[in-house]
DNA sequence: TATATGAATACTGTATACAGTATACGTAAA
DNA sequence: TTTACGTATACTGTATACAGTATTCATATA
């Protein structure tokens, strides 16, 4: 009789930590006027500053906080110039996924990306936070499909950061139903098996979506 | 009368343990067989465990280290399917900021370049080592001339991984002539003004250093 | 000779102490 | 009332201690 294995890799504190004050800014707990000081938050969680600090060089490092006057950190928020060099490394990382996934060319994956998207439109609830997720869900899958670690884990660091959860919701919900199509419309491109086509494709989104930002005064 | 200001950030033991042992890395100091473990490397330092600890954790978020069997890290050796992502990754950076120096597509800049790559290629001594910082030079001031900090960040992310010194060397010092045509050709491409075109003959530069490292069996 | 077990050592995660720097506040003097 | 200065507090970087887990080594037994 076979046992289940029960080796795990150590669990530390500075990891759970990290993904609690990555949920606190994600759900507006913590706001860009605050100031995360180490002692402060370790007295929060009942820890001493150790793990927090890590967890804290963590966040700084992937560009999700920034140092604050007077000590400590706060969510590192971006300009105009910033936002619009972020909305290009999206199209480099997201345009360079759809060209890989369109010279694989492989009908079963594109038709579950198809389900995908159908499934995270399918909104319960028209909020903001509700697009957002249904946003990075879609955009995520088309990366995580490209099989490539590193276009992931650059597409994870730019969603990650603080700002981007009010930059990439879409502006008004009344989108909704221009979206889907818009999305669909990707996997037509990627289908197409034209790599530079499917590029062009997903740049072209991107710079939409960079286009609604800045007409919506958000920026 | 003014003085000169003296205001500083404050140093931190720990960027300065960064920076040794990525250099040791670089010049091979450190190794792929080695184990590099927080105590011994304090001691080697002479100070305590917490910056070389913070060091080190900073050195696996970047994918230069990972975690090494027996305790302590190792330089993150990365398989055939790794390498072909890290050029994929590279394509997607590097093709971008081409694309978008085409776009801009300035008279000035793109003279500087050629300058920067003229420089980079008069090598004095043709050396693994050498050739690699000239690659290198060429590359990333590209990608800096795209003026986009999360491509930059992310070109520094892939470089600056240990096993990428050995990776982007080229392959025969015999094929430097060919090699600074090929780099002057990029910035023809740039200079076109013709964005795709100048993306595609980067992608097409990069794709084949891959080439040439699968076929010189290093990977 | 091979295997099992206990002890020693290696290594790390976290807690806490200490010292230094930055900032805020209260008070006194102009 | 404003400004300057001293003191208190805030905050952080680093050192060191402690406890737990993993690995290695030596010894005993089969």
């Amino acid at each position: 009789m076979a046992f289940k294995s029960l080796s795990q890799p150590r669990v530390r504190l500075a990891d759970e930590v990290y993904a609690q004050i990555l949920q606190a800014i994600q759900n507006g707990a913590i706001t860009s006027e605050d100031r995360i000081v180490q002692e402060k938050l370790a007295e929060e969680f009942g820890i001493s500053r150790t793990p927090v600090r890590e967890a804290l060089f963590r966040m700084e490092q992937e560009g999700i906080l920034a140092v604050a006057q007077r000590g400590g950190f706060k969510i590192r928020k971006i300009g105009p110039d910033e936002i619009t060099e972020l909305y290009e490394a999206r199209c480099s990382i997201e345009g360079f996924a759809a060209r890989l996934l369109a010279q694989r060319n492989d009908k079963a994956l594109n038709m579950r990306l198809r389900e995908i998207i159908a499934d995270a439109e399918d909104l319960k609830n028209e909020t903001v936070k509700a697009y957002f997720n249904a946003n990075l869900t879609v955009h995520r899958a088309i990366v995580e499909a490209s099989e490539n670690r590193f276009l992931l884990e650059f597409f994870d660091n730019l969603w990650n950061r603080g700002s981007s959860f009010t930059l990439f919701s879409t502006i008004e919900s009344t989108d909704l139903s221009k979206s889907l199509g818009d999305h669909m419309a990707l996997i037509d491109a990627i289908e197409s098996g034209n790599d530079t086509f499917a590029a062009e494709k997903m740049i072209a989104h991107i710079s939409d979506g960079h286009r609604l930002q800045v007409q919506s005064g958000r920026v």
